[in-house]
DNA sequence: ATATTTTAGTTGCAAATGCAACCAAAAAAA
DNA sequence: TTTTTTTGGTTGCATTTGCAACTAAAATAT
């Protein structure tokens, strides 16, 4: 047995992946430190669909942000703590909470969007547009390939 | 500002790579399981390179699986009392510990290697060979961007 | 109408991770 | 040669996960 023929592939993807998640987060958690605000990466992940779904429930969030239902629990409870979300029961079916953005929320939002518009660019460099398709094209083909 | 203009990508992208790596992991984990073996992926990221460089400093260990020190220290410590692995001091520069194989450990990544195979080609799928490249090219060079 | 199953969300606990402080040996400077 | 700095590795601690058990409400079955 050749002693890196069949090796490589898989184990460098994984330690690829896990890395370049790694650096990206760093990133932005620096780059909004810098700005003097204050969310994490978790949170902001968060904030956005909230932003954008005007008032999702948690399983809405876990299914976009694709995490499981006990970190939603606490992202959303540490949202709550800084105030820049409230939780409202479902008007009918009151096992759903639905979440929505405070004024702060949405403040706090608006101030973050440049600075994780900033890190993308920093993220992205002189990657050519194409070959960044094609990146998230094989992610989502791979958690396609393994949930089924 | 529309509603998913500039706010989709950069989300989206971290929660595919976490999403994937996750997912990845997981299937690994389960396989091997299923073979009735015990190893976490965190030893065979290590196991692996345990092989290939025959006795690597935890120094060549991190750099090559992209994980700090102290994580490196714990995977060998747990792969040393699964006997699978010894450190040994290098016999000129004493601070440098290199890691060795035993019988078993060897025995054990042979065993896992058709594992790992299968796992590969469970996420790869029909993902065709050149979007492989591409996306692994895309990881390193992000990787870069965000060390420099 | 009552009992059972499913769904949404929460909580607790054990294990993993990240960071900073730390020790010991080697290299460089004084 | 002695002191200082750097390097390789370890340890401790606070934070974050991941899982499984749990509660409450709704849907379904009896």
């Amino acid at each position: 047995m050749s002693k890196d023929a069949s090796l490589k592939f898989h184990m460098n993807l994984g330690m690829l992946i896990r890395s370049a998640h790694n650096s990206m987060t760093e990133r932005f958690v620096q780059n909004v430190f810098n700005s003097g605000l204050d969310i994490s990466m978790d949170q902001w992940m968060v904030l956005g669909p909230i932003w954008q779904l005007e008032s999702p429930s948690h399983k809405d969030l876990g299914e976009i942000c694709l995490r499981d239902k006990p970190t939603i629990t606490r992202i959303i409870d540490s949202l709550e703590d800084k105030s820049l979300v409230v939780r409202v029961s479902d008007q009918i079916d009151h096992r759903i909470k639905r979440v929505v953005l405070t004024k702060a929320g949405k403040q706090l939002f608006y101030d973050v969007l440049p600075i994780m518009e900033k890190t993308r660019e920093e993220v992205r460099g002189e990657i050519p547009e194409e070959q960044i398709e094609i990146f998230k094209n094989v992610l989502s083909k791979i958690i396609k390939n393994l949930n089924s």
